[in-house]
RNA sequence: CGGGGUGUGGCUCAGCUUGGUAGAGCGCUGCGUUCGGGACGCAGAGGCCGAAGGUUCAAAUCCUUUCACCCCGACCA
């Protein structure tokens, strides 16, 4: 490709909406365009390095049996009401009528269509396992798109979906995608993280998120560096419970803390750690009042909370809900607690001698303790781990990262084959619902987090497998007509051996092509100067370490093309 | 959906308070000089100031309505 024509407008300065690196120098670069909020072009530049991605995606599919195949995006609305998701979806889920009137949507998943499809054709267990996969764009009505790729409303999305017969199948596909999507995002130059995630709405149990790691990541994890453990903090779980706390019970006494509606009120107050305070917080699951006791340093973790509620909806208590059971904000303690459900972080029993909520205004007891003081119907792993904590797996402290999710695995297990009534005959001659799995990876994403992970100051550093173009030629001089030969002659010979390559041919002068050569980010540049008229050498600097080397003329096709293979 | 902010040439922005013939830098076109890290000179092109309505002799500027986009929060691949 000639650089006169590259289709790809490059910024000297960078547009105003654009936060984050990869967002920057995907507009600086010129490799994406807006064309509404969470709505972008691919242009060439970019386009290439989609379509790379994806058939690495293809090739790690279709060594575990996967196959393609492309499905609507418009979907008619009764599919998605036969599994009851028109109404639980949401305002994500982007809705749109025909000229009859009626209703479609925007795929924002195909969990629904490929059952179907599958229901249809499939009615052996002869037949199984199934792993069917598209690589197509996806829509979600996002509440807030942002940072470019990363969050945006029309996105590219790989989704596989297992068949199997039964859990021990399923099992072995889940593995199967799971060891596919290491490959994957190793073969993209990712610093890749599976964490245990929670399988949320969708569903089922076991699921893991794939996080590229990074400080502008939108979710946490925590993993420990001792082994392999890792977990989204959304269910991270503590370690073995604490050790008793060897303070001998004291006589517990209320106390007047007036003007202490804080946890950190009271504790200056009575000059107390706060590691032996204990608070209280108000939800209302599904509209229930629940009252919740952790720590009072200690955060509520809404995901574990919600999953040992087993409840749909959990919001904090409004006070409406409070006033009914005659709580008091701010002094609301264990003791004395009638008729509310009453929920305790599994620390709680272990902490003695604790300062808890008097129940009245500006009162609160000291020296209370759990089992001789009060019980609670519920204890439960319900609060955040923190950075620092002991692993659950093997001891060792955990660190915190941000991470950005660039593929999650599921297990569904029967949750769209029974609302689908999707079954098959078995060996026995009984029919049996489909145990399924998905498996999804952003394309779009990955690429944005590709160059959230590579990038400098100057711009964007590719890895070689996914590199829109492996290599630059730039002559430095475009009226020095032996120099524009010499880069003519290195260009047509390396695009004979197949490299993908761009002769800067623009009439610029070399400081302008260098530094679009490192925004664009190209893994090797071969620059052709004055002086290797008389060296006879070709420089080739490669972008990721900054090395320089000085190759002669005629082996300098030789020498880049060894050194791509070299470093894919 | 709540709170805040911004819409002026391809990009970044000034002008708006106090109405009076639309500006700068970058980019773009032509010519010349320059040529190893975003050069310089000269000459040009390009905007009904997001949209609609109103006030006024006169609106980018004031008023009303509306749309779009951005940021913060709650929710999510």
């Amino acid at each position: 490709m000639k650089a006169n024509q590259l289709f790809a407008p490059t910024l000297r300065e960078i547009p105003a909406e654009a936060e984050i690196a990869s967002h920057q120098l995907m507009l600086k670069a010129g490799l994406i365009q807006k064309l509404a909020a969470g709505v972008y072009s691919y242009l060439p530049v970019s386009w290439r390095v989609m379509k790379k991605i994806s058939e690495i995606i293809r090739e790690e599919m279709d060594a575990i049996d996967g196959q393609e195949l492309m499905m609507p995006i418009v979907h008619p609305a009764e599919i998605w009401q036969q599994s009851g998701r028109w109404d639980v979806y949401g305002a994500e889920l982007w809705r749109v009528k025909d000229r009859h009137g009626r209703d479609f949507c925007l795929a924002p998943t195909h969990e629904e269509i490929i059952t179907d499809l599958v229901k249809d054709s499939i009615r052996s267990y002869k037949q199984l396992p199934q792993r069917l996969y598209q690589i197509q764009t996806k829509f979600r009505d996002e509440r807030r798109p942002r940072f470019g790729l990363m969050r945006s409303r029309e996105f590219v999305m790989k989704d596989m979906y297992s068949f199997d017969k039964d859990e021990e199948g399923l099992e072995v596909s889940y593995r199967l995608a799971y060891g596919a999507y290491e490959k994957i995002f190793g073969r993209c130059g990712l610093n890749c993280r599976p964490v245990e995630a929670d399988s949320g709405a969708i569903g089922g149990s076991g699921s893991h998120e794939f996080m590229a790691l990074a400080d502008t990541g939108e979710a946490d994890i925590l993993y420990c560096e001792a082994c392999d453990y890792a977990a989204s903090t959304e269910i991270a779980s503590v370690a073995a419970l604490p050790e008793a706390d060897p303070q001998t019970p004291a006589e517990l006494f209320l106390k007047e803390t007036p003007n202490c509606p804080t946890i950190e009120d009271v504790c200056r107050f009575l000059n107390l750690d706060i590691k032996k305070s204990i608070k209280a917080m108000c939800y209302a699951a599904d509209g229930k009042l629940v009252i919740v006791f952790l720590r009072g340093d200690r955060r509520v973790n809404e995901v574990k909370l919600k999953n040992s509620l087993h409840c749909l909806e959990l919001e904090f208590a409004p006070e409406e809900l409070l006033r009914v059971g005659g709580l008091v904000p701010g002094y609301i303690g264990a003791i004395d607690i009638k008729g509310i459900s009453v929920i305790a972080d599994c620390e709680v029993p272990f902490i003695s001698n604790q300062v808890i909520g008097g129940g009245k205004h500006g009162t609160h007891y000291v020296n209370a303790n759990y089992g001789r003081d009060y019980t609670v119907e519920t204890i439960a792993d319900i609060r955040m781990v923190e950075e620092g904590e002991c692993c659950p797996k093997c001891g060792a402290p955990l660190r915190k990262a941000r991470g950005i999710e660039v593929g999650q695995v599921f297990k569904l297990h029967t949750k769209y084959s029974h609302s689908m009534e999707a079954r098959f005959h078995d060996i026995d001659g009984q029919e049996k619902e489909f145990v399924m799995g998905c498996y999804g990876i952003g394309v779009g994403r990955t690429m944005a987090a590709v160059i959230e992970q590579n990038h400098d100051e100057k711009g964007i550093i590719w890895p070689v497998s996914i590199a829109p173009y492996q290599v630059v030629v730039i002559p430095v001089n475009d009226k020095d007509q032996e120099l524009v030969q010499i880069a003519q002659d290195i260009y047509v010979g390396l695009q004979k051996k197949q490299i993908e390559t761009v002769l800067d041919d623009r009439k610029e002068r070399p400081g302008v092509k260098f530094n679009d050569a490192d925004l664009l980010g190209y893994p090797l540049r071969i620059t052709i100067g004055t002086k290797c008229k008389e060296t006879g050498n070709a420089e080739v600097k490669v972008r990721s370490t900054g090395e320089q080397f000085d190759i002669p003329l005629q082996e300098t096709v030789d020498y880049v093309t060894n050194w791509l293979i070299k470093n894919k």
